[in-house]
RNA sequence: CGCGGGGUGGAGCAGCCCGGUAGCUCGUUGGGCUCAUAACCCAAAGGUCGCUGGUUCAAAUCCAGCCCCCGCAA
């Protein structure tokens, strides 16, 4: 089949391999610019270029789409049967919607109509859900709410991050695409719409969902999180008016009822050369890995030979 | 030249502003103690204080340049 590729991160590269083993033909791999990257702010080619490249796939990258006469131009032409987009980045505009045969096909990593949007990897992990999945559908002009084309179930394992999930359903989607290509050129497939009553939103992360708030939030919770944040914004709190990063932390057992009776949030507690903090309803969360800012990142016994925390301090 | 923190025995840190005997919490080794412990007691080993140069009677400490690590930002 004829098509274009829409992607631009490492998610999207097994898709696209994928397609080129199953036989189709690529006639232009579109990506997001690059982007600077790292502390010295290099330019970066995003994976799908990269991995475009590699397979000597023409590669375009323009930095908008939407009224971009001269991207128009060239795409046109090319009359592909299907645009397939991966986490491309970006929305696709009504023209580019209508231009192939069979519509643009999208997957997206999770059960529809749950988590529309940009981070539903995280937000399934973070949540503390027991499976996701992925989904494909075609787009329609709303935010991914298009009609679902096939669907997978991918469990989530207790311990697994959102870094790990984003390899399993990446992994796992590339063959669901190549089947829903397979499926829509023979007709086997029919469109269903999604059930809107039961959408959920996954929005983008930012820096501040990474915040730690022990009040608010339980110790499973806050390890629910620290999974689906994985591996950014991560875990974080402030000590001493410095951003402590949390790279590891676990739910612990409860501590004595007398004990748990005087926590605050936020609370520290010192016990074998173990670090726990208090969280909301009297749960407690050990913290294995830290982090100060401009600072090496420890366990928590090394941590502690160097920081003897005064008996006030507070995280938070 | 994007902003900022840091490099001190094996680990993590203090000391640096206000130059003048190398400190703390651990670890290691040897000994002691205990039914027992990432417990306790005693002793010991182990450091070119990132590198180079400068100032000075004297530099971990002040000045200049360089290397490396990290947080932020993206």
């Amino acid at each position: 089949m004829k098509l274009v590729f829409c992607g631009t991160p490492s998610f999207a590269v097994p898709t696209l391999e994928a397609l080129l083993v199953a036989g189709h033909e690529i006639t232009l791999v579109v990506s997001q610019p690059d982007q600077p990257a790292g502390r010295s702010r290099q330019l970066t080619a995003p994976a799908v270029k990269q991995a475009a490249l590699a397979a000597g796939l023409p590669v375009t990258q323009p930095a908008n789409i939407r009224t971009n006469a001269e991207f128009h131009a060239r795409l046109e032409p090319i009359a592909p049967e299907a645009i397939v987009v991966v986490a491309y980045g970006r929305i696709i505009p009504s023209w580019m919607l209508d231009l192939p045969s069979l519509g643009c096909i999208n997957l997206h990593a999770s059960l529809l109509p749950k988590y529309r949007g940009a981070a539903p990897i995280q937000w399934a992990v973070a949540m503390g859900d027991a499976f996701t999945g992925n989904t494909t559908m075609l787009l329609d002009d709303g935010l991914d709410t298009g009609p679902i084309l096939l669907q997978q179930t991918v469990e989530i394992a207790p311990e697994q991050t959102a870094v790990e999930m984003f390899d399993v359903l990446a992994q796992a989607g590339a063959p669901l695409m190549v089947e829903t290509l397979a499926g829509l050129a023979a007709g086997t497939i029919h469109p269903q719409p999604q059930n809107q009553s039961l959408a959920t939103f996954a929005p983008l992360l930012d820096r501040e969902d990474g915040r730690m708030d022990f009040a608010g939030r339980t110790a499973t919770e806050l390890k629910n999180r620290w999974r689906g944040f994985q591996p950014w914004p991560g875990a974080f709190t402030m000590l001493d008016g410095k951003k402590l990063i949390v790279h590891r932390l676990e739910a612990a057992a409860a501590p004595h009822a007398a004990e748990s009776a005087l926590a605050e949030p936020g609370q520290l507690r010192i016990e074998n050369h173990r670090l726990f903090a208090a969280c909301a309803e009297n749960t407690w969360l050990e913290l294995l890995e830290l982090q100060l800012e401009g600072r090496k990142r420890l366990t928590a016994a090394e941590f502690l030979h160097g920081n003897p925390l005064a008996a006030s301090a507070r995280l938070g």
